[in-house]
This record gives C-alpha cells, structure tokens and sequence, in this order.
DNA sequence: CCGAGATGTGACACCGTGTCACAATTCGCG
DNA sequence: CGCGAATTGTGACACGGTGTCACATCTCGG
C-alpha cells in the first residue's frame, strides 16, 4: 500500500503521478517496468517517489485493487446467479476481466498484468501463506453449492479449488498474453472446466 | 544453446566457468542470477562470457538438458512400466525429480530451478510455440494408453495434457520451494491427480 | 514568528547488462 | 619458417536500473 503522504498529495500531483504510473505499467510488463521512467514521465525527484510507494510489488497492488474489489463482488453475484455453480462462476470470471480489459483506458495496461503467470497466481491466490485457503476464498465458501461437487476427503473441496485456479492462472496469461486469440482461449478453458467436471479416466463397464 | 567456442575451450577452463555457474545458479533463484559475479568467481572477463553464452536463458537450458533427457528417458520407462497410465507417470515423474533435486551436487541448484513457476512451464512445454503438442509429449505420444481416458473429442487430450502440466508446474514450484514439507505436497498433488481422474462433479442419480 | 515535524530533493553508491575496438593467439599453407 | 587470416581473449565503456541519505523547504500550531 502507498504511505499516507501518497494521499495526502494535492490531486493535481497525485493524478499526474498515477497517470505516469499507468503509462509505464501499460508500456511494458511488469518485470520491465521502470521506475526511473515513471518519475522522469511524472515530473517527480526519485526520492519522493519512495516516500510514496515501496516499490513495483506496492504500486501494482494498489493498481490493481479497484480491479480485485470488482472481482470480488462479482464472484459473489455470479455465484448467486448461478445457484453456487464454481464452473460457470469461472468462466464468467474469465469473462468479466476480458470486458475489464478491454475497457478504453485499462487496455494494455491489464493485458501486460494479466498474461503474467506469476502475477495471476498472487492475484487469485491471495495470501494464501497459510495453506487455508485465501480471505477471499473464505468469504465466497458460505455460496458455493457443494452438493454439485463429487467431495469425499477433508482436502477434496481445497484440492479442486487448487485444480482450478492454477487451470484458470494459465488460461488468463494465455487469453491476454495475445488477446486477439481470446475466443480461441476461452473456448479451451471452457472445455478444460468441462474436463474437470467429468473427470479424465474411462469408467470401465460395471463401474458406477 | 552456448557457442563452439565454449566447448572448445580446455578442460580446466570449462570446468571452473561451469562450476561458477552452478554456484550462482545455486546461490540464488534464477531472477536474481548475476554474470557479474559468475565470471568473477569464473576469473574469466566479461567479454569472454558473451563468447560462450547468450544469456541467462542460454546457461539455463544446458545446464537443465542432463536433466531434460533423463527426464524424457525416465517418462518412457515408466509409461512402458505402467501400461501407458499417465497418471502414474506424472506422479513418478515428481518422486524422480526429488531423488534427483536431493542428490548432492543438484541439492540447491535444483530447487532453486523447480521452484520457479516460469521455468517449470517453460521445462514441461518445451517450446511448445506452434500451439501443438511439443516434441517432447509428441515422442511419447504412442507410449499413452489412450483407452485409460476418456477422451470424447478431438481436443480433449492435449486439453488434459495441459491441465496435467499446470498442475504439475504449480506442484513442483511448491514442493521444491520448501522441501523439507516435501512429503505434503506429494501427497496434495497425488490427490490433486486422483480427483482429475474421477472429476470434480457429483453424478445426479440417474446419471452414467 | 519560531521551531518541530512532515515533505521534497537530487547526488551518490552500488549493481547489473551487452558491446566493441583492439590485443593476443592459433593455425593452415606457401 | 613466416605470414596472413581466422579465432579467441580482454576490459573499458555506455547505458540503465535501484534504494538511500543528508540537507533544503514547507507547513502549521502555539
């Protein structure tokens, strides 16, 4: 997170800083993105700009956090709709940071975040450091129907959702890493989230 | 690949550049790894260093093909050994890497390899660019017992393959990551395997 | 109007990369 | 042998990036 000092910029400054900030991030991926550049293009001395940011990882969470608040209440209304449905909630997921993304302004900004793998990983997984699922995982538990999943073990329910996010990590970088192939992508992770659903072994004749 | 060159040079002079590079890619994770301090620690100048390799990537993909061909030796043997069950394998394919990783010489060299995500992917799909399956899973291709999978349509096994090779990348970056909970993880992505294999959807009665 | 605390500033030390003109060596051949 | 060409060795150089720190400036309550 930015330090207080950030925000109590005048607004002026703040939204040229910003702006300097989305520029950079939307010019080049994130392992390239440069702050040398940033305050040259915001008209700001280095040692400002580390009163107010920590560093790149610091910048992209706030960057980014408008996005994941969205993300969230989205899940919970795609879950509602869907009657608790994890599969089609993916999907949709997939769906909403596409219209996201090709939003006007956040056009090859969320591109250059979303066909990094690494970042999606964070980005889903959330502080995950513990090895219970994440915060937000936690909040969407109470909706997700759990009867349309075939759940035996202690583990099943966390191992699936593992499964899946890792699934949908790889499909975000591939969709927006070339985003004029998405139809491609999607219809390959909805065929994926089907393969899940239905399992991969062959039942042999006589088993359930 | 590195240049003619390299492997021209005498014995002596190869052996401690090698040395210098494992050590650093020891040292720290791929990311951070320094040439500076390689040809340092090599004795060699700079210059010459830009005479033997590319770069970063380049180091990486010699270093790593002792490994890629056992691997590639390994995965035939155990899918002849398992009756084409690709489950088995990849599951072996993971206790491999561990007996290798935890070897001497390979003990922090290794890890720090299979702990980063990236290059898992890049280890696993192996220039995997024209959208088709890469050579590596081309040439095992008639060792795979298809008739264990229940594959439907055209695509559904290069799209199990994948979700197979993302959850492998994602298991190997955690397992080798912290390895003295090795154990865990092999048992969370065995499980992880056993639910692709029986999907993740609870039949409704009536159904197959 | 003064002084303390918050904020601004940019030179500095440090580390990294890839290149290039030039030096040294090796090798084939007359 | 001797010489020229090809190969290899060398390290200074240009460039770019990072985080910090001593010092300057501003702001605002008392």
């Amino acid at each position: 997170m930015p330090t207080r000092t950030f925000f109590n910029l005048p607004d002026e400054k703040r939204k040229k800083l910003l702006e300097a900030i989305y520029g950079e991030f939307s010019r080049v991926p994130f392992g390239e993105v440069s702050i040398n550049r940033i305050i040259k293009a915001a008209g700001i001395p280095r040692g400002s700009f580390y009163q107010y940011f920590n560093g790149k990882q610091d910048m992209l969470q706030y960057l980014t956090s408008d996005y994941r608040q969205m993300l969230k209440n989205k899940t919970l209304l795609s879950l509602k709709q869907n009657g608790g449905d994890l599969f089609k909630v993916f999907l949709e997921i997939l769906d909403f940071s596409y219209a996201f993304v090709t939003e006007e302004k956040n056009n090859t900004f969320f591109r250059n975040i979303f066909s990094d793998i690494r970042i999606n990983t964070d980005l889903f997984q959330q502080q995950n450091c513990d090895g219970s699922l994440g915060q937000l995982t936690g909040e969407l538990l109470p909706y997700i129907d759990m009867d349309l999943l075939d759940i035996r073990g202690e583990e099943d329910f966390g191992n699936m959702l593992e499964i899946i996010l890792s699934l949908t990590g790889e499909a975000f970088a591939k969709a927006f890493l070339d985003i004029s192939s998405y139809e491609n992508s999607r219809r390959q992770y909805a065929a994926q989230l089907e393969l899940l659903k239905r399992g991969f072994r062959k039942a042999k004749r006589g088993e359930a």
